[in-house]
DNA sequence: TGAATATATGAACAACTGTTCATATATTAA
DNA sequence: TTAATATATGAACAGTTGTTCATATATTCA
């Protein structure tokens, strides 16, 4: 490749790029798509999207370990993509907001599209 | 754990399971994640979103070399995250849907809100 | 108290990912 | 044709991730 090609506009692209979101963001939205994309963590949301649960619900539902699923809900917390409240001996996790379950629906209704 | 905790209900667990997407779904949605989990192809999406661009145009804009622009663009062109269209020498690339374009707004959005 | 239950976490290892390098293919123009 | 430009792709390697195992912490109840 050349340094530039013909339809290169450098002044062009420079305002294109002064409307992508700056590192800082685009790093937190990376790590915030990489939560979504294990099979264990997507269905620990598709669950609590019904209904709020312990840990050991979610533990029976899935078929991993307690550990995997508390590891898995570390990471979705961390990224505020479920919230904690604590019930007596019990954890309950539930979807933190509706960005999260508009991003889920979003993916399920592109990827039902195709075939 | 034991086997099941107190507030386990086989029989609930089980409808709440029906409603979990099969496997080949959950599995193309993880796909779809994944893709959107990388900086650069995080940055070709907003640089697409917009205004559609060919390859070398990207090459430019992102710093990173044609290889990986054009690696990035495979994995979400084979998930229909872009849709490409020739134009002489040249392949020009645009954002698929409304869904590719709410994924990235509800993200946005999602870690714009904090802090 | 102590035992049982519920959850969290660090270590470790196999599996996977993104990049670059080298090279192949495709298109245009001379 | 040939040269130049534009894009795609396979290989390979470093870095990252998800799981399990072992163990620690927290809560309840006897």
């Amino acid at each position: 490749m050349q340094d530039k090609c013909e339809r290169v506009s450098p002044k062009h692209i420079e305002v294109l790029l002064q409307k992508v979101p700056d590192t800082e963001i685009i790093k937190r939205m990376s790590a915030v798509f990489q939560a979504l994309q294990s099979d264990t963590r997507l269905k620990i949301l598709f669950l609590l999207r019904q209904k709020e649960m312990c840990v050991c619900e979610l533990e029976q539902a899935l078929e991993v370990t307690q550990s995997a699923v508390s590891h898995g809900l570390r990471t979705l917390r961390q990224l505020d993509l479920v919230r904690v409240r604590r019930e007596g001996k019990f954890t309950v996790y539930y979807i933190a907001d509706e960005h999260v379950r508009m991003l889920i629906e979003m993916c399920l209704e592109h990827v039902e599209e195709k075939k």
